[in-house]
DNA sequence: CGATGAACAGTATGTTCATAG
DNA sequence: CTATGAACATACTGTTCATCG
C-alpha cells in the first residue's frame, strides 16, 4: 500500500467528474482545477492532466474526438480535443471512483491521527 | 507547492515526537510506526526511517548517541543508536512542526474537498 | 531474529521544450 | 495567449542486499 493517493488519482477523480457534467476538453479543465484549488496553493502541472487523460483513454474509460474551438472556423480555428465515455466507460469510472474514494478516506484518517498525534 | 505531503516529512513529524517523548531508537521508532498505521494499511518502510533520522541529524535536529540495549552487557550486545535534540534542536523541532501542519491541514482540505466534490 | 545502513531500481512528478493557430 | 503533446531530469519511494551480534 502507497503512503498516500498519487496525484494522478487525484486528478483522474476530477476529470471524470468533469467529463461527466459537461464534455471537456484538456485545457479548459486544467484551468478549473487550478481555479478550484488555487486557495490551497495547487496548481496541477499542465503535463499531469494530459497524462491523466491519455491513461483514461488507454484505460477505455474514456474515447476522443477533435473539433474547432467556437462554432464559426472562420473566427477561431482552434482545434480541441473533446472527451466522452466509451461504451462500458461510465461503469469503468464509477468503479475507479469507489476505489479512489476508500483511499481518500484512508488518507484523510491517516492525515487526520496525525494532527492530533503531534500537536497536543 | 508539491501535491501531498512526502511521506519523510511525515514520518519526520512522528520521529520527534516520538524523540520527545521517549529518546528512542530506530528500529523502535519503526516498529511503534507501523503499529499506530496498522488499521490504515500503511506500513511505513524501513529505509525511509532511517533516511528521516539522518536527514534530522543533518539538519541539527538530532544528534546521536550509542548504546547497548539492555542494562546487563553480558545478556545483549546488541548496539542500539539513540537519538536527541541538539542544542537549539528543540527550537528547529518546533519550528518544523509548525511548518508540517500547515501542510497537514492544506492536504486534509484539498482531499475533503475532493471527498464532497466527486461523490454527490 | 533485532538493529542499522547502503545500494539499487522504478516510478511519479516537475520543468522544459516543440508545435500549432 | 490557447491548446496539445513529448522529452528530459530528478526527487522520492520501495525492494533488496550487507553487516553485525
Amino acid at each position: 500500500m502507497a503512503f498516500m493517493i498519487a496525484q494522478r488519482a487525484f486528478i483522474k477523480l476530477y476529470l471524470i467528474s468533469m467529463v461527466e457534467e459537461h464534455h471537456g476538453y484538456g485545457y479548459e479543465m486544467l484551468e478549473e482545477m487550478k481555479a478550484r484549488f488555487e486557495s490551497f496553493g495547487y496548481s496541477p502541472p499542465q503535463s499531469e492532466i494530459y497524462r491523466a487523460l491519455h491513461e483514461l483513454v488507454h484505460d477505455g474509460v474514456l474515447y476522443r474526438t477533435k473539433q474547432l474551438k467556437g462554432n464559426d472556423p472562420k473566427v477561431d480555428f482552434q482545434e480541441i480535443v473533446i472527451y466522452h465515455f466509451t461504451d462500458d466507460g461510465h461503469e469503468k469510472a464509477n468503479l475507479y471512483k469507489k476505489q479512489v474514494k476508500v483511499d481518500l478516506d484512508r488518507c484523510i484518517g491517516m492525515l487526520t491521527k496525525a494532527a492530533t498525534d503531534n500537536y497536543k
